[in-house]
DNA sequence: ACATGTATGTCGTGG
DNA sequence: CCACGACGTACATGT
């Protein structure tokens, strides 16, 4: 990873072009050749960037050649193509405050908890919430058009198809409805109701589920843990 | 701007938690105080972070009650708390390779160029590549659910709603449909038509339109800013 | 402040 | 390799 503060002019020719007047910015070269230009605000996202696998080659030009030249007085320049898309980054350093390099290695990567994948698994173990002598049928049961989370059946044996969301909002409704259409065109399951849990359900995503038939459940997230942690205590 | 390459560990605690096991890492910490925590690959995203407004501080410990310690041997801790959501990011430093700081200033920011906005203005403009005879009614009309991208009037008079995008999506189709529904509902315009106009349109949202009844274009932006250029030419 | 739609989204997963 | 869905999505914009 090299590390380069300096001021630089920056453009950007791809999905959109782009242009970054000069100033002063951190510009950070990654070990498989993407780069990063940060400004010192806004955080996350950089001002631009090329993502790997790209080819960064430099240039440089004396610093008589770049007095000479009226236009710009930069001194060294980074030329980064996309390997794939050809899209381009180019980087015009006129003042350079610090370069260093350091080899990092590859990182261990991070560990994550409490996502959409973990509400899931929580919710198929503890499907009985939703109704006593519920049953779950499947976690991830695929379709031609994707996988709906779960498939479950109610205390009467009735199909119920269940969409999860972290947040429910509308586009989870269209998501469901696709679904459930498609699941009723199948005899063997059909009719198959559907249900719409999440963290928390915007009133648009409500009054959209209410209007398809859908219904909403709100989980939560600490109850469903405390079940399950409940229930391991007993083994 | 601090730049700070160090072995560290990371924890996350807010929307989910995150551990980061210890290793080689590039931190920021930028002006407004919110920090990245950057591995050297993998790139645009950082691996932890925390978005301002936050509160950093930082505590030490002097090697020998460091070596007292046999769980952590870091030396320095780096407190992240966000003022609003109390997310809370700890970063504890081991071994720090590189510690520098810069002052970079506010940067004067990115200039953009052929995005959306610019499609749909250069759309508007030559609405009649549509259609001979077709007239524009309003860029951005206004409905309950939304801003139609484009409302126009074909040939003979009908109404017709544009979705414009730069990669037409099936979830592009959906939104074109809510807006079709609801324009549908009023006397003054029905029947209105609907167009999904995108630079390139994916096969699975050609066929949802098609099952809507929805007509697909594809959008040369060249050519389309060529005609605008040729036109301004006149003047 | 909240809601909505876009993104050079990025990133994982499964076919 | 492509398609799809999640994301601590982030981010700008309009009310």
């Amino acid at each position: 990873m090299r590390l380069v503060v300096a001021r630089c002019s920056v453009d950007y020719t791809g999905r959109l072009t782009a242009h970054l007047p000069l100033a002063p910015r951190l510009l950070i070269v990654k070990a498989d050749g993407s780069v990063l230009v940060h400004s010192d605000g806004g955080s996350y996202k950089p001002l631009n960037w090329m993502t790997p696998p790209c080819t960064l080659t430099t240039s440089r030009r004396d610093d008589e050649e770049a007095l000479e030249d009226p236009e710009g007085e930069w001194i060294e320049q980074w030329d980064v193509v996309h390997d794939k898309t050809g899209d381009r980054l180019r980087v015009r350093l006129v003042e350079v405050f610090e370069d260093s390099s350091h080899e990092l290695g590859i990182d261990p990567g991070l560990q994550k908890d409490g996502v959409e994948a973990h509400l899931q698994a929580l919710l198929a173990e503890n499907i009985d919430t939703l109704g006593e002598g519920w049953s779950l049928v499947r976690r991830e049961f695929f379709t031609a058009i994707g996988p709906v989370d779960i498939l479950a059946r109610d205390e009467s044996g009735g199909s119920v198809a269940i969409e999860i969301k972290r947040r429910g909002e509308i586009d989870g409704v269209e998501q469901l409805t696709r679904y459930l259409e498609l699941l009723n065109r199948d005899p063997l399951l059909a009719p198959v109701r559907g249900i719409f849990a999440a963290q928390a359900i915007k009133p648009q995503a409500r009054v959209l589920a209410a209007d398809r038939g859908i219904d909403c459940v709100t989980l939560d997230y600490d109850a469903l843990r405390g079940i399950d942690d409940a229930e391991s205590r007993l083994f």
